[in-house]
DNA sequence: AATTTAAAATTTACACTGTAAATATAATCA
DNA sequence: TGATTATATTTACAGTGTAAATTTTAAATT
């Protein structure tokens, strides 16, 4: 059972899913091709039909492995002992740090028509990153202190403000302006309560 | 001057535009092309060249309409003496009714390689959009009270906040789980300071 | 009004795309 | 070894955007 080995190629399944990566932050998600990148592996167009499917398929893929990756960069200090604050504060700059790295795929992870939306992995590692970010959110106060959180709004603000500013931000529409040089946790302090972490 | 009768068509610019806004909604952006508009209209598939170019200044001319749009919505009610609350509520209502009724164009209208992005009359509406977010973003408090809005934050914040919900509940991030019913004005209050508005 | 000019739309052509079907190859298993 | 299954290729086809040449029509000019 050797992967690296086992089959004509080897692995085609990994190195098509790099190739198309490449293009996709390359290129942009508009000149991706499945020619194109069967032509960087090096095996016919209709090779990638066996493990994918078809497109669809393979960015749905490609867009699973990005969740799962945005996932281990926002709790990659989470090992230690830091309190909550610390931790959000590291997930959301890592989320951002994510976006930006990748703006192409971030900009695929939240398409609508080009993904199999109901494909039982990406449904899963999507879950991954909510859970995460729901964690994030929780202990946040709220000025009109009558409100709980029992609804998700806080879940939901959280959410909402960082894949917005990303989005925003890899999309160039804070480029101009006055108000470069910014980052999420300069606006963060919006979302905290005074006395709370 | 008559631009109903002007040409062979007459005004097929703006033909081309409803047709492919239609075409965008109901089967989504992969599955739009400009030969399905053509045959729509009722022209031959190289008809749009003479007034688009290509079809990214088709999207773009389209995109541009749909900020257009969204700054009308949002500006709708403005006309009367409400203060600025109310006028911030109603503009945000109006933005994510308007990603809601429009989900694949408002999309697009947020794609980093399918626009001509220094496009004049696209950069335009989109500062027009910005500039009215801005304004709803005005005299809104900050928990660390030591911090004034000179550098845009509440601005960024305010704009990611709204984009990122309206983008999140469009993709369908929000359906399940139990956060469903939740409105932009639910999650505003976080951005509030008591005693202001 | 007749002619010229320019705009608008069509026709034709081409390279590129995703996908399906038939075929060939190689690894696995009996 | 032989059979089976997974994997990859070949071939084919309908659809796509775009460019160039051509035709048609409106507008401009005389």
């Amino acid at each position: 059972m050797d992967a690296a080995r086992k089959y004509h190629h080897g692995n085609l399944k990994e190195a098509f899913l790099k190739a198309a990566r490449d293009l996709l932050e390359r290129d942009g998600l508009g000149r991706l091709s499945l020619r194109k990148c069967a032509e960087k592996v090096g095996v016919s167009h209709a090779a990638p039909k066996n493990h994918f499917g078809n497109i669809a398929g393979l960015l749905t893929a490609m867009v699973t492995t990005g969740y799962a990756e945005l996932a281990v960069m926002m709790t990659a200090d989470a090992n230690t002992n830091a309190d909550r604050k610390r931790r959000r504060e590291q997930a959301l700059l890592s989320y951002v740090a994510f976006a930006q790295a990748n703006p192409a795929l971030y900009d695929l992870m939240f398409s609508r028509d080009r993904l199999v939306q109901d494909d039982l992995d990406l449904l899963q590692q999507v879950r991954a990153c909510f859970v995460i970010l729901a964690d994030c959110s929780a202990e946040l106060g709220w000025h009109h202190g009558s409100l709980d959180d029992k609804t998700g709004k806080g879940q939901v603000a959280m959410w909402s403000l960082v894949h917005g500013y990303a989005q925003l931000v890899t999309a160039g529409r804070f480029k101009k302006d006055n108000m470069k040089g910014l980052s999420i946790l300069d606006i963060l302090p919006i979302i905290e309560q005074d006395g709370q972490n």
